[in-house]
DNA sequence: TAAATTCATGAATTAGAGTCATAGATTAGT
DNA sequence: ACTAATCTATGACTCTAATTCATGAATTTA
């Protein structure tokens, strides 16, 4: 009954306004459109859009149909996209999702030895999920996931690949450059730069300030690291960073780093994946080359 | 290009063996459905069977059909339903998946009354999930999820609906029936019975037994609450129960509670929801009821 | 070795998806 | 206020492509 077409005629009247939009964006007629919707309907017993001037609104019944739509359709074209590499002799696309932003640095090292490696697999990478990484992960939006918490689920299964401690990293003039390690309280002057995700995913927050109910001075966020360390390097702020990504800054920029609290905060990250598929010769490689890229 | 046609077939093939069968399932002929995946194989450039014998044998890139067919046929079917029932004046049907055993006779009491103020809203309910009660959400397998843990996601919002404590549930005759509480190690001579779940999903090992490292003599395995009130009572085991399903049980049958350590053990019971139906109406209230039923 | 069952395939059939032409309704332009 | 432009809806016609029918080749069972 509900064929991929309907779902297809839902979703591009959604985005593009109108039926005849929709069918010049599918290569079809508008009375093709407006034929197959009204058989549909008839099949369904349900009216799928109310009139409302020469505007069409979705009725509740429509709503359910674009969610199936935004829901379904993104997984057969990626199926198909599937089948055209195989068909090129290429075994397939690793989704890897991204839940760590200055991880963004560490794969780039991993991912260039898994591309000679494996010459007919693709890599992809994506950092945005509606319902967060792990639920990517689930809904086969991607089919790996890097992230530093590893919330357990039947289905999945975590490898740590690496660890690393947090420092924070200052202005090598400014006045924390020298401390051994500093304490919460002495971030109360400072402008703190972050990646714009929610407060309580940054350690930084969540693992160092909010337990001792501090905050900064005031809070910025930038979405690279790249111009979040020039800002820190003229002395506009301060920010939190794996210490070996500081590290490799610090020859070109007058930066420093210091360790947070007493302790140092450390941290370990993981590479999720679905269960059924680590036996996937090009899955368990990934898995093993990251593990192995981390030694430095 | 992949038709839900394609997938159908497919699907049914895995199941049934053989074209032909599929084909009688189907209400088509062998010959429809040999032609039909002969079209798509030519148009994906990608066989989907290899002929062993004269059976079918689904090649890798079959398998990622038989993935796809097995996640969206479920989906579409659910949402035709879902017309159906619109169709005839029907709301919607309630998902709702159990993530917690014994809030089952808690959940009898909510939806009765559910019922009766809903009276074109279906309820359904599910225990067994793919990648765990969160994944179904996630996927739409289910609408609503009753937990312990709330496993925050985004997209997701869980709503605390009751408290409860945990207790020992002991035949009445039962040594430690008069003790004010016990601790972990006085289960080390008992016999434990227990829903069948994995160990660390049942909050009498991960919150009582493993924290003391201790563990019972014998662990058994029960489906039902009656049955394992039965087996309490005739003095073949304890058990661990949520109070106030114990003392419903206190009259009927010899058996008795007691606290579980000093502080005893303190639960708390969310239901989970899609953040997007939050406000469609017959959600709301579910959970409006839900949170009201509770006061016992 | 014959009978039964499987899938494959070419030719014929036919359902139904799509187009064309047009009407009716609403919005925008001047 | 009236015309032009832009929607969607619909009946009739076209023609693609899905399905069947009939049959063959291959494999398994009796």
């Amino acid at each position: 009954m509900i064929e991929r077409t309907h779902l297809a005629i839902v979703q591009q009247v959604d985005q593009l306004g109108t039926l005849t939009q929709a069918a010049d964006a599918l290569f079809l007629t508008q009375s093709a459109l407006s034929h197959a919707m009204k058989k549909l309907e008839a099949q369904l017993g349900v009216k799928i859009w109310k009139k409302e001037g020469r505007t069409l609104r979705l009725t509740q019944a429509g709503q359910s149909i674009l969610s199936l739509a935004n829901r379904v359709l993104p997984q057969i074209e990626h199926t198909e996209q599937l089948m055209s590499q195989f068909s090129q002799g290429q075994r397939g696309t690793l989704r890897i999702g991204m839940e760590c932003h200055p991880c963004y640095q560490w794969l780039l090292k991993v991912v260039s030895p898994y591309l000679n490696q494996w010459p007919n697999v693709d890599v992809d990478v994506k950092q945005e999920f509606q319902f967060g990484g792990m639920g990517a992960l689930i809904n086969y939006d991607i089919d790996a996931l890097v992230t530093p918490d590893p919330l357990y689920k039947r289905g999945l299964v975590y490898t740590p690949v690496f660890d690393y401690e947090l420092v924070l990293v200052v202005n090598k003039s400014h006045a924390l450059a020298g401390e051994k390690f500093i304490k919460p309280q002495q971030l109360s002057d400072e402008v703190l730069i972050t990646y714009p995700v929610e407060v309580d995913r940054l350690d930084i927050f969540s693992q160092f300030l909010m337990p001792a109910q501090c905050s900064p001075k005031k809070h910025k966020t930038i979405e690279t690291t790249d111009i979040i360390l020039q800002m820190v390097a003229s002395n506009r702020g301060v920010a939190a960073m794996p210490r070996w990504l500081a590290e490799q800054y610090e020859n070109t920029l007058p930066i420093a780093s210091v360790k947070l609290g007493k302790q140092g905060i450390d941290k370990q990250i993981f590479i999720g994946i679905r269960e059924a598929e680590i036996s996937i010769d090009y899955v368990e490689s990934f898995l093993k080359i990251a593990k192995s890229a981390s030694q430095f």
